[in-house]
RNA sequence: GCCGGGGUGCCGGAACGGCCACGGGUGCGGCUGCAGACCGCAUUUAUGUGGGUUCAAAUCCCACCCCCGGCUCCA
């Protein structure tokens, strides 16, 4: 398994000799509002990598945090006239929501920043002691000129960086460069810590929980390309600091979503949550987009690509039901095709998780698939020897819509009523039972052996 | 300026040294009571420009042109 480093800018291989446990951490959201299909995308692509490894057979421990202290949410709780605390939780809940929806596996442990104060506050102590912090009038910053990798993430030089005259003045600090690890404050919401009351930077709290719950070095730092700098970077600069050991062996960088030409983003109002995306396509939809280019690069959402997303879903969705819906014959057919494209999406997903090429192979299995579904050639037997699909299917995160087992009568006793109605010639009244059962997305194959129903996410 | 990603058919977009990717749209036709799925054909002998390497290049090398994103809170 190889995967690109952002770091090194080489790939690194993944060994299940010798990398049994893999610890990944990834950077959540700040809950202050919904989340977008940006931040799906980032998920998604960190949900497939753990279903592929755990097939190969890795141990994976899974930690992605939730920023629930930052003045984004102080200002929404303002704004809506609670408190932080209030807004936090219930975007936790919010995204929780989201993450079932688009069938994410769970984290095995989502840590909150306001968890972990006492452990931020020995980890600056830590980083006073060993030089790298230095106490100021309004916090705690970093001395960025105390380690000397700094920029070695980002590939960007300290003078340079201030040269772009980004970087606001302040006369607090010893050095522009330089960010808070602890700020002070006098009013609400504040913790208390031997620097003061205040509240924590926006980078310690990753340093602090990785330490506290995965170790000094882990297998797989993630999250979106715009944490690289300075998110990752000042992380890197605070872990590294602390523990002088390598913070992550490879880190992984998913590109953002661009709505239309522009950065998706909450200030430009153009973001489309993912709530909204569920309602009106679907959660396999969803993922097809975001696996349909490389993780890496950037992904433009537009009308073009959902109803590429779309048509690609379907054949797949097809395919799976293909599967599932046997026909009672014998059927001998060589399916060594379908086997060899499936196995060639495998090794796709174990080449830097290439999945616009896996989709692609899986693509034409599934059109094979429905091929031969299409000629009455899929038996018990044959659905049994493409097993393989099914793996592929599933560490895709891929999830046929449900139906109850209610729904299941009602459509079963409409079939039968409809068929009566086929036999007598009414073709008028067969064909309102199969428009009604459209509206549920509840599409019917008739074939010579038979009437079948599948479900289906988009129509 | 610095860091990164790109320029491929009507459109979206793969491939990163060799065999028409794939999909969408549109049009015509087949199958079907209808529909879906499926099948056939056309659009499609496409790779920013100029050199080079090679039996073979969209793919490697050199130069140039043009787009996009980031460098500020952000996934």
């Amino acid at each position: 398994m190889l995967l690109s480093d952002t770091l090194s800018r080489n790939y690194i291989k993944l060994d299940s000799e010798t990398d049994k446990e893999v610890k990944i951490y990834v950077c959540g959201v700040t809950v202050y509002d919904y989340s977008h299909v940006g931040h799906a995308r980032v998920f998604i692509v960190f949900d497939v990598l753990r279903r592929l490894l755990q097939k190969k057979g890795f141990k994976v421990t899974y930690v992605q945090n939730f920023t629930d202290i930052d003045d984004k949410i102080i200002n929404r709780a303002r704004e809506l006239g609670t408190s932080y605390k209030d807004v936090s939780e219930r975007f936790i809940k919010a995204y929780l929501e989201d993450s079932d929806a688009l069938n994410l596996l769970r984290a095995d442990l989502y840590p909150r920043a306001t968890e972990y104060i006492q452990d931020m506050e020995d980890f600056i102590k830590g980083l006073i002691n060993k030089g790298h912090a230095y106490i100021s009038s309004d916090g705690v910053y970093y001395d960025v000129n105390s380690f000397k990798d700094y920029g070695k993430l980002s590939k960007i030089k300290k003078e340079e960086l201030i040269a772009g005259a980004r970087i606001e003045a302040n006369e607090n600090k010893k050095y522009p460069l330089d960010f808070a690890l602890w700020k002070k404050y006098e009013e609400e919401p504040y913790f208390e810590t031997v620097f003061g009351k205040g509240r924590p930077g926006w980078h310690i709290e990753c340093s602090t929980m990785i330490r506290k719950n995965l170790g000094e070095t882990i297998n797989i730092h993630g999250g979106g390309e715009d944490l690289i700098f300075p998110h990752h970077e000042n992380e890197i600069a605070q872990s590294e600091g602390l523990s002088g050991k390598p913070l992550a062996k490879i880190w992984m960088h998913v590109g953002l979503v661009k709505f239309g030409k522009e950065k998706m983003s909450k200030s430009l109002h153009n973001v489309v949550y993912i709530k909204d995306f569920l309602k009106k396509y679907g959660p396999n939809t969803l993922r097809v987009f975001s696996l349909s280019s490389h993780y890496r690069a950037q992904l433009e959402f537009n009308e073009e690509k959902i109803k590429e997303a779309i048509e690609s879903w379907k054949s797949i969705e097809d395919a799976e039901y293909s599967l599932m819906q046997t026909f009672n014959i014998s059927s001998d057919v060589d399916v060594a095709d379908i086997i060899r494209e499936i196995d060639l999406a495998f090794k796709d997903l174990e080449n830097d998780l290439d999945t616009p090429s896996a989709l692609n192979h899986m693509l034409r299995a599934s059109k094979t698939i429905n091929k031969l579904w299409a000629s009455l050639k899929i038996s018990a037997e044959v659905s049994g020897k493409l097993k393989a699909f099914q793996d592929l299917f599933d560490v895709f995160g891929f999830k046929l819509t449900e139906t109850s087992s209610k729904d299941r009568e009602m459509i079963q006793e409409l079939i039968i009523k409809r068929n009566k109605l086929r036999q007598d010639k009414d073709f008028k009244n067969a064909d309102a039972i199969r428009k009604t059962l459209l509206d549920y997305k509840v599409k019917l194959i008739d074939t010579p052996l038979g009437t079948f129903w599948r479900k289906v996410e988009v129509l």
